[in-house]
DNA sequence: AGAGAAATGCCACGAACGCGGTATAGTGAA
DNA sequence: TTCACTATACCGCGTTCGTGGCATTTCTCT
């Protein structure tokens, strides 16, 4: 792949290291790359720690991941981490170039089906689905108590009596299918309430 | 638009319309198109009710976003809702028609600047890895605890007394800042803990 | 060997909670 | 005009929680 790079016309690969703890140290100085090519199943350090390594020495180096690993885990982790391109090894090299142009110009290569499975993780993350029936007063006092407040500081908040919020509470908890707090706050994250 | 589609060997745009409101009535039939391309600047129901409803019909059906509007909300929302990809109007038709094999083809099209965005999202996703210093049983109480389980349930399901978990509580408390049961679990959900 | 952290156990008290009731007023749909 | 829902308000009982304190054991790391 260095060698691949290095016959690109206007790119140069530095160095080449077979772990992020040989790389770091290295990196330490002044001569910091525009673009980091990283795999994530690496002996030592995991890549995605290697990320957030790099990333935390030069922010504005791009690291794009190129690994065999495709599952849903090390990608989102990858992603989470900064990772700003994400490559399968069966790329042919040609795309590989393509891909720290790419990276250069502001993008974000990615296979296309790690693209694919980005956006399916969107859809997952906010299944906003799953209604209970809350009505609004009901929501609003459930915000409250999401954020840690007693019966009483809700009372105070919304200017009601402390029973009215008792009675809420009991309804949502019906509502909900849940008997105690930290049950309901659960839910509430869990299924992307309110 | 529809013009190039059609003079592309193997595609076929079947309909085009100027609303989703005119274009689901349509969709009731058993003439289900492959791909929709959607604009989400829409007048009436916005583009991502849109693609949900669109998907509820039909949910093999792929949705591919087509539109002006590239700001972080937009592109999640549509996202969310289930949109297989997005690009953006200032793309050359030829792009277009590219994105359209891409999507058939199990792909995610995306502009260079929205792929760009999307991962940025990702970083904002999860960045917070604020480590409070609790030490794994507190982890595993906080678990339990989370799940909305009484200190006394949490106490027979680790086989511990009713006291250790109480004195456990406490300082997971005290780690955390805060001060009761719905905080804590918030607090969990909000950044990430566990 | 000794310091420090973690896990475990115990006590007690006031505050807050969960839950069983009941009841009135307003709103909008059947 | 009922009927259902919502928001409001009140009561009381037993349970659970939050917090103050203290003590023992078992590790780990130095």
């Amino acid at each position: 792949m260095a060698g691949m790079i290095n016959a690109t016309e206007g790119m140069r690969c530095s160095h080449a290291f077979l772990s992020c703890e040989e790389a770091l140290p290295v990196f330490s100085k002044e001569d910091l790359p525009d673009v980091i090519l990283l795999d994530i199943g690496l002996p030592g350090m995991s890549g995605i720690q290697g990320i957030e390594k790099f990333k935390e020495l030069s922010p504005s180096t791009l690291v794009v991941i190129l690994t065999v690993y495709d599952d849903n885990d090390k990608v989102f982790n990858a992603l989470c981490a900064g990772a700003s391109g994400y490559l399968l090894k069966d790329s042919p090299p040609e795309k590989v170039i393509e891909a720290i142009k790419e990276v250069l110009a502001g993008g974000a290569p990615m296979n296309m089906q790690i693209a694919h499975k980005v956006l399916g993780m969107f859809a997952q993350f906010k299944p906003k689905k799953a209604n209970y029936g809350l009505s609004e007063r009901e929501k609003e006092i459930l915000q409250y108590m999401v954020s840690g407040l007693t019966k009483q500081q809700i009372a105070d908040k919304l200017f009601l009596s402390f029973h009215t919020v008792n009675t809420h509470l009991k309804n949502i908890y019906t509502k909900l299918h849940v008997n105690t707090r930290s049950g309901a706050v659960s839910k509430v994250y869990e299924e992307h309430l309110l």
